[in-house]
Parts: structure tokens; C-alpha cells; sequence
DNA sequence: ATAAATTGGTTGACCTGTCAAATACATTTT
DNA sequence: AAAATGTATTTGACAGGTCAACCAATTTAT
């Protein structure tokens, strides 16, 4: 264990939050290790990549709001990728504010290339973890991601 | 529930790093409005208050690795606070690289004043779920952390 | 039909996060 | 003691994230 969570040793033990942050922001930087030493797509890239490929037809506001990401982010980050040949976009025939966005046979190259190894990543994640207790983990994130919607205490 | 996990109705189901990111995500927002509207201060300066506090004496580079922080950026973020007045510095006598930082007395008053508010959202985030959940939970999460550290698939 | 409100997307400004290089002091080696 | 190495912090550069203003197309209300 190179870096335990010594905040256990402390008073952060009740801070949910210090904790998910500290396991977030190692799991962003394993992620980007991977996707740079197997290929050359960043985090943000991939993860719209995968938005694409899962909500395939879908607008970019549709996108944005599903994951929890800005659509000015989204906006920009399109544009660069149209212009990386990942992406095509085209006005909507039916709404002239959409943009019909979809991913390019190189952008299908690159995901089919990464999926292996990143599915595999996921699996060493929760690796030795029970079903049972995934289950569990999984369960309580989603009241904890409930509750991260209130704006009012007590 | 105005948000729903829709992930889940995916294969995203598979992806514990989709999941966490998205309520780390939301976490983040909730944190940053109840600072705003009940103080003056961000997140990261929270934060920040928060690390002093609980290892105070530390130096600043003991409190970035602490909590996955980047050096520069507490660095940054120290300078501004204690332009603020939050945080005073002074050459440590022994080592003349370190600083001996601390607290100032606004900065422990405006501790004092938030905790509660903090300490009640922290409660509300894990209201309901009972304490062999939460240790399944939090025991999960620390080997997801522990496994955020491989740097090698397969 | 026209004004008002809504929606999809773009842009600007600004803060946060990350990486690497630079600086300055301290320790170890020779 | 000088050179090399290591450590604490600062600074620069740049990508990522958030907020708000904005434009254009569409829908709703009058």
C-alpha cells in the first residue's frame, strides 16, 4: 500500500466527500495514464467517445445534461474533435438549432482499439470485490448521488 | 428524483469510474453552494482550511501529498489566502525552505461558523443508509482506491 | 400573426487542476 | 569544502471545468 488513506486516521472518517474525492482523483489519473500510453485521446475525448457510442443519436444538450457536463465544455471540446476527424456534425434537418453528431470510422477504430484494455481496467477495479458487496456499493452511491441534489439542510 | 442515474439503464452499468465521477460531480456542486451562500469561501479553500486544521503543523507539501493535492497549486492558493488574511506564513527557523503556516483567528471563526452547516450536509448525504452499508460501502471504495494505483491492465 | 418565452448551441471570462521547469536551501558524497 | 543529490516551494504554461451572456431557431401565448 504506497499511499494509504491516512484521512482514516483522522477526523475525516464521517467526511463522505473527502474520500470519494481523494478515489476520484486517482482513478482520473490512472485513466488518463492509460488512454496516454494507449493511444492519444485524453479523458474528456474518451469519455465523449463513449457518451456517443451509448447515446448514440443523441444532441448535444441531450449529452451533456445525461453526464453531468457543462455544454459550453461540450461545444468546444465537439469542435476540436470535428476538426481531429473524430466527428462529424451537421444541422438537423427537423431543428435547425441541433446538430446531428456522429463518430467517424477512425473515431470507431480508436474506441474498438481502447475497449479492451479499458474494460479490463474496470474489472482489476473491482477485482476481489463480491458481488454482494458491489451491489451494496453501488446502491449506496446512488442515495449519496440523490442526496447531492438537496440545497437545504436540517 | 429530478436526475436520475440513467447510466444505469445502460451498459454504463459496468463502468464504476462513470458512476463516481457523476456524483463526485454533483458532490462538488452541492459543496460549492452551500459554501456560497452561507460564506465567502470556495471549495478549495475550504478544503484547505480544513487540511490545516486537521494536521496542523504540517508542512505544505506534507498537506498536498496528504489529500492528492498538487503542490503549485496549494502553493497558489496559500499566497491568495493569505493575502485574504486566512493563513499566515513565516519562514520555518530550522529549515529555511518550509513555511510554518497557520490559521489565523478569522480564518478559525469562519471554520467554526460553516461546520455545523457542513457537518449536517455530511449526515443528510448518508441519512437512511445504514452503518453495515456505509462500511461496505467505504470498505469497497478504499480497495477501488488502492487499485487506482495499478498501472497495469491485464 | 406577432411578441414573449424556451431551447440548442456558441463564446468569453475566469477559476481549478496538472505537469514540468526553476529556485533556493539542505544534506550527502567525495 | 566543493560537487552532487535531494527536498520545499514557486512559477509558467496549458488543459479542464464552471458561469453567464449571447445568438439563432422554435415553441407558446395573446
Amino acid at each position: 500500500m504506497k499511499n494509504p488513506l491516512k484521512t482514516a486516521t483522522l477526523g475525516l472518517t464521517s467526511f463522505v466527500t473527502f474520500k470519494l474525492s481523494r478515489t476520484q482523483n486517482k482513478l482520473n489519473a490512472q485513466a488518463n495514464h492509460f488512454l496516454k500510453t494507449h493511444s492519444d485521446l485524453t479523458l474528456v475525448e474518451w469519455r465523449i467517445l463513449q457518451l456517443m457510442r451509448l447515446f448514440e443519436g443523441a444532441s448535444m444538450s441531450q449529452l451533456a445534461t445525461e453526464v453531468q457536463m457543462d455544454k459550453g465544455q461540450l461545444s468546444r471540446k465537439v469542435a476540436a474533435m470535428t476538426k481531429q476527424g473524430l466527428i462529424t456534425t451537421n444541422v438537423c434537418d427537423n431543428d435547425h438549432r441541433k446538430q446531428d453528431i456522429a463518430l467517424t470510422d477512425k473515431a470507431n477504430a480508436m474506441i474498438e482499439a481502447m475497449m479492451p484494455i479499458m474494460k479490463k481496467r474496470q474489472k482489476m477495479l473491482v477485482d476481489g470485490i463480491s458481488s454482494e458487496d458491489l451491489d451494496t456499493f453501488f446502491r449506496v452511491l446512488s442515495v449519496i448521488d440523490e442526496a447531492a441534489e438537496f440545497r437545504e439542510v436540517s
